[in-house]
Order: structure tokens, then sequence, then C-alpha cells
DNA sequence: TTGTAAGCGTTATCAT
DNA sequence: ATGATAACGCTTACAA
């Protein structure tokens, strides 16, 4: 393995001067360059980064948190990620978290062992723990943000987004209207479900909390949830599900109740995950712009990297609602 | 941001013994470990990595190549990956290449530069461009593997798979069984094919080139391809679709022309994503060990890494075939 | 424009 | 068991 006092050497040149001639070409004359790197191609040199790295205190990584890489708005997210990574020449440490706070914290500590020079988080802070274990001097954004997140974070307004969901199922005529949440203290959960009321209480339809069943965002729970609807002596007439996972669970489900969706019953989900678009029927759901959240938190995180300012601590992109197969009016029985 | 001196210099021992109370604590005695703690403690010390990394010429990470990592089966032998990368202390940098050689090589490209201690790749290695871009001295293993790919590598017996799929199908009675294939030079298309094949002639049917209709292995080319047989005059009444993704697209297309599956016509999958459960009708697929693939792949990547002799350089684990919902007995026109 | 040389924080060798 | 010190490969003042 050569290295740079090698190049040099057959260069004919000092150290300093390869060194320049790599990160600073501008700073050396055209004869040098070129003895550089026919001197480079000669001896097989490739830079040691890790040097490099270690000698400018920046390891050009981040780590990435996601409870689970196997969701596919997470992946999309991720894939954002890594793209607009690659572009500014940064790496992406996985950290597959299983909502496991011990795997998270220890993906933090790469940050402050000098592995990595910031974190994008992926799951929503519940706002209480959230400040206590981000250690000082570690900047993170979050982008997977809610109204109740702190410090820098991109979001959608899933309030809002929920509410238009539930408007537009009060618009064909629903008037009780199923909920299948993630879990309770989610603030995912919090927000759609203010959204939720929020859309009941312009309509002056009462709230009742029978018609909520919690779920975890898997299609498991989605399915599970789903029965309780089922067996009710008055069912709902819609579901307003918390993302396009347990949506799909629970259709799944109806269906094996004999149920028609979206005659008998309508659903909807929230993210547009690629199979919303595919499963039978194809999902009327909340199109979350993943691509755009990717990039724009990669952004930010390396502007706070650099110790810039960010423009806005907060940033609230837009979500289109979007109509397809799975909605319709309500049975009348 | 504090040092391993002002540890010593604060504990009043040697930078040595505070460097060893860390890697080595047997070779310092308890009187000094107590002092390095709190010494540690006090003065709020982080040892850096990177230069640890550096000065032990290994970074801890490797890379994982993957085509794209919005695809479920990808995700999920990346988590596994994951999970056993932290296990031994290991970070994963994702290298999400979409196809596209040339970041493929940037990747590569960093273990050269002592950014990696070595590549997980899950694409499928053409015979003949394979070798010839991996550099010297870079260990990778290759975790969907095929019957021409060199090198370490783990895969499953996919042309054993197929067979069992066809098999199965023509033990329902089918005789014309349509196939929506990969992209024509894939590895994986390959196997999967002469699989086909197999199965065909065993069966004494003779292979019908018409049948076959290329695919990319994403969703909306099954939804193409299977346009083709639903206007056939004489149309399959099954077809071997080879990933999940495109039976699913298959299946949507196969609906939208008013045919019912598997009543009309049987539909299979490969690969078992989390999804071909839920679908409807739920998919007849072969299930990759997508969590062993992973473990096993990084397994013999930490024992290349550590410059110690494979058992063996090839390991082929089984796949199960799932039947479900997609696949009956052909319709009798 | 170029070269010399002093670090960066750690590990490892060699004495003690 | 512990300490002094020389690397590791690079960047960057500072000098020339």
């Amino acid at each position: 393995m050569s290295n740079i006092r090698d190049v040099a050497r057959e260069a004919g040149v000092s150290v300093a001067t390869v060194s320049r001639a790599l990160s600073d070409p501008d700073k050396v004359s055209q004869t040098s360059l070129n003895k550089v790197h026919s001197a480079i191609d000669k001896v097989g040199y490739r830079p040691n980064m890790l040097a490099r790295s270690f000698r400018s205190a920046k390891s050009y990584a981040v780590v990435v948190l996601v409870p689970d890489i196997t969701n596919p708005f997470f992946s999309q997210v991720i894939r954002s990620i890594e793209d607009r990574a690659q572009q500014k020449g940064y790496a992406v440490l996985l950290g597959d978290t299983r909502g496991i706070l011990e795997r998270e914290k220890e993906y933090i500590r790469r940050v402050e062992t000098r592995l990595a020079d910031g974190v994008i988080q992926l799951r929503p802070d519940e706002p209480e723990k959230q400040s206590s274990y981000m250690p000082e001097g570690v900047v993170c954004v979050n982008a997977c943000g809610c109204e109740s997140t702190k410090g820098p974070r991109v979001r959608i307004d899933n309030r809002g987004a929920a509410k238009a969901v539930v408007d537009y199922l009060i618009s064909l005529g629903h008037k009780r209207i199923g909920v299948i949440s993630g879990l309770k203290d989610n603030p995912h959960t919090i927000d759609r479900l203010a959204g939720y009321k929020e859309a009941l209480a312009g309509a002056d339809i009462a709230f009742d909390k029978s018609l909520v069943a919690e779920g975890d965002f898997t299609t498991w729970s989605g399915l599970n949830s789903a029965k309780q609807f089922c067996t009710m002596t008055e069912r709902p007439t819609a579901i307003f599900c918390m993302n396009d996972e347990m949506a799909i669970g629970a259709i799944q489900t109806l269906k094996s109740h004999g149920l028609r969706v979206p005659e008998d019953i309508s659903v909807t989900g929230f993210d547009d995950i690629s199979y919303a678009r595919y499963c039978d029927p194809s999902l009327t759901t909340v199109a979350q712009p993943a691509e755009e959240i990717g990039k724009l938190a990669m952004d930010m995180l390396l502007r706070l990297i650099e110790g810039e300012e960010l423009a806005q601590e907060e940033n609230v992109l837009p979500a289109e609602f979007v109509i397809r197969k799975s909605t319709g009016v309500p049975c009348k029985d």
C-alpha cells in the first residue's frame, strides 16, 4: 500500500505538493500537477481517507436512525437521503434501531466518537423523552417531525392531512368513521387524531372513543384491529387508518369477513407507499413527499455540520391527498 | 474535546495506561483502572474512533451495495446484515446504486481508500463483467448469488426453486404456462428460466418462446408485461413471475381485464416479500430466507476481513415453496 | 510555487 | 504493571 510519501518521491516533489495537488490543485503549478498525477498512476496510490478524516477531524458520514428499514416509506426517505449524501461526498451509516432506545444510543455514540458528523432521525420523538438523551454537540435533524417535535425538523402537516381525509369521508356522507391509530403516545398518532377530531367537530359529529382502535403501524396490527369493527353491532361505514400498511391489513380482515371495500365500508391509508396503488382496491391515502423530505433533511443537516445557521428550524412540506378506489359513499343498511 | 492525554494527566498515569485500560483492561491494575475511569468521567472523555481506526488501519465498516433499497426483499436482507454488523461492532455504509455502475465503483472506492473494510453485493453479477472491476485487495461477498457467480457468495437454488413452482403448476393440470422474467441477461433470470424449462421438459411440454415476457423486476414491468398475455388468442392458464412485485403488477392487469385469479388464471411470485401474504389473492411464491442470507453473508465477509479462510466459497441456502391463494386448477375453456 | 516540519489522537514497542 | 516515545498518513502553518 503506497502512501503520499511514495508518490512524492516518485514525482520528485514534496509531500506537501502532492497533498495540495489532490485537495487544492489551483495552488500547484501545471508541471508539478502532471508529475504528481503520473506518479500516482505509476505507484497505484489511493489516498488514505481515514488519515484525512482523522487529520481534518471530520468523518464525512451521517447516521440515519430508522425504526425499521423494511417499512417502504422509510426506505424511500432513506434512498433520497443517500442520494443527496452521495452528491455531497458524505456516506450514510445505516442505523436500523428496531425501536430500541439502546441501539439508538449506540449509534448516536458514533458521532460522539467522531465516526459520524451528524444524525438524521426518522422516528418522531416523544416530547418528554427527546431532549434528554441527545448529547451536547451532536447535531440532529428529525425528518419525521410532528407538532411537538423540538429542534431542527422537517415534517408534513399531519393534523391538516388527517383532517382532509376525514373531511372527504364526511363529504361522502359517512358519519360513523372508525380509526386505526398508531401507538397512543406516538406523536404522529396524536397529530393525526387531532385532525380526525377537528373534522368531526366541523361536521357536528360527536367523538366516539369506541371507534378508535390502537395499532402500531404494522400490517399485522391493522389486520387485528380491524376485527373489532367487523363484529360491532353498529359498524362504522368507513375506517381512517393512520398508515397504508395498517389499511392493507384492515382491508384483508374486512374481506375475510365478507365485507366489500368500498361498497360496504370505506378505508383510507396514510403515506402512499408504492403498494397503495397496486392493492385491491387501490388505496385512498395521503401522499407524503418522501423524496423531498429526505433531501431537505440532508441539506439541513449538512448546513448544521458546516456550522451555518438554518433559515428556519422547522420545514413543513405539503402532502397530497390521493383519492383512489377504497372509498365511496356509505352503504345504507 | 478532551483526549487521552487529558485523561492520563487527570488520572496521574501515562497515556499508555489509559489506552490499555480501555482496549485491554486485563493488562492494567485495578487501582489504575479505577483512576482512569473516574478521570474519564471527570473530563467527559470520548475516545476518538477516527484516530483509532486510522492507527489500526481498520475502519470497522462495510459497504452494502444494493440496486434499490425500496425493494422489500433487499431491505430485509439489509436489516439482517445491519443487525449482524452491529453485534460485531461494524457499521453499515449504505450504497444504493440504482443499478448505476459508476455509483457502484464510487462505493467500492471507499474500501480502496480505507473508509470501509469490505463489500456485500446484493446484485447478481453478470459473469463477464464481474471480475473485471472489483479491484485487487477488495474483499467482497455476493449475497444474491447465482450459478454463474464467482467468488465468495451465498445463494439459493434458483433453478430448483423455479422448477418446484412450475412442477406444482403442472401438477395442477396447467400446460400453457407463461413467464414474466427479469431482464434477459440477469443471472437470476437465467437460473430461474432454466428451472422453468426443466419442469416443462420433465412433463414433455414444449418450450414456447412466445410465452416468455421480459420484465425488469419492478411492479410496473409486471403490470405491463401481463398485458400481452391478456390479449393472446390462446391465453396461458398460469403465469410464473420471477418476483413478487411483478406478480402483483400482473395480477392488477389481469383483474382489470376482467380475469379472475386463480379461477381464470393462476399467478406465482418469487421472494415472499411481506406484502405477498396480504395481496388479493395472497401469493403462491418462493420464500427466500432473507434473514439467513444477510447474516451468513456478513459472517463470511467478517471472516474474509480478518484474513481467515472460508469453509466454503459458496453457501446454498434452502428456499421454501409457499402455496397460497393465487394458484388453482386451470380453467377449462 | 514549493518545501520543511509540526502536529492530529491513538496504539504498540520497548524499556523499566 | 507502567511509562516514554515512535510511528500511522495526512494537512497546514511557516519559511524560503
